[in-house]
DNA sequence: TTGTAATTTAATAGC
DNA sequence: GCTATTAAATTACT
């Protein structure tokens, strides 16, 4: 557990004296010493084939990840990693539907 | 900001026909419809606790949340969200405060 | 309008 | 690889 020690952001305060991609850099570098990697914000597009593929296929082997990656200008490990996250939120839901359906024969059951 | 296209409520224009605790069930329903939880209003001593114990560990276990909820008659959930907003709200406001110096600094660095 | 509860999701840690 | 969290960014309500 990443105890967030918060020497904080010395960069922000120069925000506004530098060009919207010189402050990306300054705040890439930043959150590196802090030790997070800043958040990639995937573009609609990314997602959409990211989505495709998944659909097909929710474990895709390194083969088709560095596919990916060269495809969408990504770095490989950004796409495993979202395709992790994205098996989890699969789960979430199903877990969610089932309990919904469950939730939903449990008051039928009391109707009857 | 402005962003009010909506489909809305027909609940709304109906609001001065119901009592207040009616009001506030069609307003719950209304809310888990549309897929958000409603808003949790916390009352003064909840937040009183909740800060006192932020105070001293802003990242408590579950355990230390589980007695909170009893403790507060609140769903864990809600004390989870509660001390991630939180931390998000500290870490805003070190920012602020932050840039507010080095801007001093900078002002009076450009006058010597 | 502001403050903040709630949501979503990329990233991390531990197993 | 999965689970449980966290942080970041946003949404939307009071």
């Amino acid at each position: 557990m990443v105890d967030h020690p918060m020497p904080e952001e010395r960069a922000s305060k120069y925000e506004n004296y530098f060009s919207a991609s010189e402050r990306l850099s300054l705040k890439r570098e930043l959150s590196w010493y802090r030790g997070r990697r800043p958040r990639t914000a995937f573009t609609q597009n990314q997602i959409e084939v990211l989505e495709n593929v998944f659909r097909v296929n929710c474990y895709p082997g390194i083969d088709i990840r560095e596919d990916l990656a060269r495809k969408l200008n990504l770095e490989e490990d950004r796409i495993q990693i979202w395709f992790q996250n994205r098996r989890a939120k699969l789960k979430r839901s199903h877990r969610e539907s089932q309990f919904l359906m469950v939730k939903k024969n449990f008051n039928t059951n009391l109707l009857e």
